[in-house]
Order: structure tokens, then sequence, then C-alpha cells
DNA sequence: CTGTGCATTTACGTTTACGTCAACGTTACT
DNA sequence: AGTAACGTTGACGTAAACGTAAATGCACAG
């Protein structure tokens, strides 16, 4: 048995849990993206791992390149920067917040946009008397 | 002269307004995505073409494929369409809006975080006597 | 010691979303 | 007629993000 009490996880496992295939773990792994521990040879990754990952997931969805995802990540990496390096960073936190806030804006067009579409239909729908299954008796 | 007094434009043109190039306009045609009259054999795209550009690039900006802006895209297509139809379209507006609730999650836990990252930038930086430019009188 | 099963690396294949020529046609000036 | 600017249609190239074998290793049951 595989001693598996410390919340540890193989590729397999880890990658069920977060709905992706080994080869998406080992291919973010070649990209720098995570660096689990090794057993010997095998990978085994632990919940700061799966933490990140459900951080790279995340960017994924909000239609992040891998790459941004990185810098992303590396936002995280605070300790042991100079000052200098440190600036670069709060310059880089802000621009990607701006990016945000613009993703958001679209976000909100786009839902009111849905919402006005979904009344038309329902309308419609209506016009065709289809709300209550059966009421044949429609405005003609 | 080329007598564009109706907001009429050719590729280039609609191209550089909305900072893509000629290919994308071409390659969206090709997807179905955009069908601009012809003059000969000339594109011609009309404001309706702009319009439609902008969700496009809308759609891009919030991470979608062009397949799925696509799919957007005939969400606006209502009319003729029969009763069951129109329950499909129903159904997909309310799918597409349920992505953008998730990705609105995901976006807000995501600046909330940058919002951290950045006070602990600023507090690292403080903490290095670096706002003042010259204190060095830090808790040592 | 021979499978069975999970894991690894290496490497080529695939899809999406264009970029980048190449070869050609049209209009417009000179 | 020359040529420059702008347009067209292929056709091939490319980067990202994996998919999909193929060949190998390692552990343990029988």
């Amino acid at each position: 048995m595989s001693c598996a009490m410390n919340d540890l996880y193989t590729v397999n496992q880890l990658a069920e849990e977060l709905g992706v295939t080994p080869r998406t773990l080992r291919f973010y792994e070649d990209k720098g993206l995570l660096s689990p521990n090794r057993q010997g040879n095998n990978r085994v990754y632990d919940k700061r791992d799966r933490a990140r990952m459900k951080l790279i997931l995340r960017g994924k969805r909000l239609g992040f390149s891998l790459a941004e995802i990185a810098e992303y990540l590396d936002l995280y990496k605070i300790d042991g920067n100079g000052i200098e390096q440190l600036r670069v960073l709060l310059r880089r936190v802000r621009e990607r917040r701006d990016v945000l806030e613009r993703q958001r804006e679209d976000l909100e067009a786009t839902v009111a946009e849905l919402a006005d579409i979904e009344d038309q239909v329902a309308a419609a729908l209506a016009e065709r008397g289809a709300a209550p299954v059966e009421g044949q008796g429609g405005p003609g």
C-alpha cells in the first residue's frame, strides 16, 4: 500500500481530483509552473502543489495564457527581492489588476446583453403561446 | 477618392480602427463570424460589421474561443425560429450566463488576492525604508 | 521470473488563431 | 506603358496547450 496519510497525491490522483489529465500536470511542470517532490522517480504532489494548481486553473478560466499565469504566480514570491524588484512587482500587480478591471466591464456588458436576449426569447415564446405548455389561445 | 461618406470601411481601415490586422478580419470571415458586402471583389464593411467585430473582440477578451463566440453571436438570431429552437436558445443563453458568473467569482477572488499582494509589497517596501527614499532608521 | 499495473521520458500529432509570404488583379497617377 | 498602392486568394509557417503513442522502469502478486 502506498501509505497516503498526509494528503499526498500521485499524478493520476491529483489529475482526477482537479479534472485534468496527468499529461497536463507533467506539461505544467515542464513549463516551470509546478515542481512536485519526487519519491524515487515518481512525482508526489502535496497540498501546496494542489493549491498552486487551483490558482493555475483559475487563471485559465479567466483566459490567461500559461506564460501569463507563470508571471502571476511569481507575484507571490515577495521575499528575497531588492527594492527595485519590489517596485517592478508592484507595477505588474497593478497592470494585472487593470486587465481584470477591463475584463469585469466586458463581463458585465455581456451579462446584461444576455439578460436582454433572455427576455426577448421569453417574449418570443410567450407570443407563440408556449409558456403553459398547452394553451393554444395565443393572440393570433 | 473612395467616396467614404456612409461609415464604410475597407479591410485595412476597419482593421486599424479596431487594432487588429486585415488577416484577422479575413480569417473571421472564413470562419463565418463576419460576412461583409463586396464591391466587385473587395470587401466593404459597414457599421453593423463593425459592431459585430466589437462583440467578437469582447468575447476574446473574456477568453472565449472563436467557436464559442460564433455560438454567442447566433444567440442574437431570435427571429424565424420554432418554439423548440427558442427553448434550446434559452438554455444556451443561461448556460453562457452561468459560465460568466463563475468567471466573475474567479475574477473577484483574483482581484482580492492581487490587492493583498499589493499591500504586502507596499509593506515590504516600507520595511526596507523605501518610501521616503532616504530614511535609514529602520527597526533593524 | 513473468506478468499486471502504474509511472516515467521522448517524441511526434493536433487544434486554434492567426502571421507571413507568394502570385496575381485593379485603380490611379504620371 | 510603368509603377505604386491597395486589394484578392491560396498556401505554408508558427506558438500554445495539450493528446497520443512508444519504449522503458520499477514494484509487487503469483
